[in-house]
DNA sequence: TGGGGTTAT
DNA sequence: ATAACCC
């Protein structure tokens, strides 16, 4: 926390050219590499014999903040927070040395902060994009990047280490650094393949970092190790504007610097309440319960897998994310107690959704109205309905001539009704709609499958189809 | 406590 | 359709 931005933003003055080449050579580099890995199914299989991987953790600091200076430089030195409704969501760093926090009430930031400047951070566009904008960075240097949220991103680097290995002569092993810091300060082993390998995974995150710096002036955190649950760990560790590497030795260590288990990635709110309820509370705590017991207390998945993220342990892949499987938009407030409110509520909603989906340029065959009744103090648990989009409509929804609005929004009313019985005094807080099950549309380029999938002849076959697998509510007048 | 997202059941 | 997780 006390940590002072060091690095890019001193590095980045006397660097560019070099660091302009760095960046053409990773991403000419990633190209030959495509071949070296066969896409089966979504997910990459590494032909390289070794198990062993090498991940990095991308976190940009204080994203929204970030992309609010960069919208409106005057902002810059001054403590900013972004406001959604009378939360601040996050800060930049002179904010947070005047004591604010992320999540923090309006009122209290306030309080604490007098001088702070507040901008509005409710329409995520801005964010949005500039967060794919990473992404696609990223995707540059390797193609499998996963996101989570919108600023962060996990980048599977076993290849890209891989090739950049085979073009050093073992004598220039004794001649590599790392790149930002190693966690505990660990020595290296330059005889140690494992260590060679995050290595050269600290050198390509500094060129990733570099890259988002020059190419859209944003500043993160990274962090290196051989899964995706120590990378994550250990990019926080030195914070803004940092990066951490993580040598096998160590990983106990900084397992074991949590203080609680609720800090463990992948145990959630729930999960950490029940542990505490048997009396589990530390990372050692974990790992040394009884698996039995906990496997009859939470299940066998959730037990084994949480009892391996204890031991530093996590095998899941770093899964490319591509395009989004689902946009939605939702708007909280304090009261909403009629349908015609509602129903404007949700035409505002719609009205930015269907932008974005035109956008997108894929087609949602599926709609979802999601709605939060109102309750004194319990956990806030929201409903929802969904139905298919009639093919009629999911043709109009690319071009702006016809009235898309009409049909979709009183299909979002009869879903609204199925839920909410308008008869009876009702109190909602939130709506949302949400867009998924998007399709991409058809080039039919060639093939007879395509025949049946084609947009236009959809029709029968499709109605045919759901008439079988139909899950979602029929929505028949 | 916001305004998003994902996967598993 | 919900519940859990992530930010």
């Amino acid at each position: 926390m006390g940590n002072l931005g060091v690095g890019l933003e001193e590095e980045a003055d006397g660097e560019e050219e070099e660091d302009a080449a760095r960046g053409t050579d990773a991403a000419r580099e990633m190209d030959a590499g495509a071949t070296g890995g066969e896409l089966v199914r979504d997910q990459v299989v590494s032909t390289g014999s070794s198990s062993s991987r090498v991940i990095v953790h991308l976190d940009l600091d204080c994203f929204y903040a970030q992309v609010e200076m960069i919208s409106n430089p005057e902002l810059k030195g001054k403590p900013l927070g972004v406001q959604q409704k009378s939360l601040v969501v996050t800060c930049n760093y002179e904010a947070r040395k005047l004591g604010v926090k992320k999540l923090m009430n309006v009122r209290d930031a306030k309080e604490k902060c007098p001088q702070l400047v507040l901008v509005n951070g409710e329409d995520l566009t801005r964010y949005r994009e500039m967060s794919y904008k990473v992404t696609e960075l990223l995707e540059a240097f390797s193609p499998v990047v996963e996101r989570l949220g919108f600023d962060e991103n996990f980048v599977d680097l076993s290849e890209m280490v891989k090739k950049r290995l085979q073009r050093l002569q073992s004598d220039e092993h004794s001649a590599m650094t790392v790149s930002g810091h190693i966690y505990n300060n660990q020595s290296i082993n330059l005889h140690d393949i494992l260590h060679i390998r995050l290595l050269i995974g600290s050198q390509i995150a500094a060129e990733m970092r570099e890259a988002i710096y020059n190419q859209l002036g944003l500043t993160g955190c990274a962090g290196v190790a051989s899964n995706k649950l120590m990378a994550k760990l250990v990019s926080g560790v030195f914070k803004p504007n940092q990066q951490t590497v993580l040598l096998p030795e160590s990983c106990q260590d900084l397992i074991h610097s949590l203080n609680h288990i609720k800090e463990m990635p992948g145990i959630g709110y729930k999960t950490a309440k029940r542990l505490e309820a048997l009396g589990i509370s530390s990372v050692h705590d974990l790992q040394t319960f009884s698996s039995k017991i906990l496997e009859k207390e939470l299940g066998i998945s959730v037990a084994q897998h949480i009892q391996k993220l204890s031991f530093g342990e996590d095998n899941s892949p770093v899964t490319p994310s591509g395009p989004p499987q689902s946009f939605s938009e939702e708007d909280s407030f304090k009261k909403c107690s009629s349908e015609v409110e509602a129903k404007k509520k949700i035409e505002e909603l719609l009205v930015s959704l269907l932008n974005r989906v035109r956008q997108d340029g894929r087609k949602p065959h599926t709609i979802r109205l999601i709605i939060r009744r109102y309750s004194s103090e319990k956990h806030c648990s929201r409903e929802s309905r969904q139905c298919p989009i009639p093919s009629h409509v999911i043709q109009k929804l690319g071009k702006g001539n016809y009235d898309v609005m009409t049909p979709i929004v009183d299909i979002l009313m009869k879903l609204f009704r199925n839920m909410v019985n308008v008869k009876m005094p009702f109190h909602l807080t939130l709506l949302s709609v949400c867009f998924c099950n998007l399709k991409a549309l058809n080039t039919n380029k060639k093939g007879p499958i395509d025949y049946y999938l084609t947009p236009s002849l959809s029709i029968t076959s499709c109605s045919g189809k759901r008439s079988f697998k139909m899950k979602d509510t029929h929505m028949e007048e």
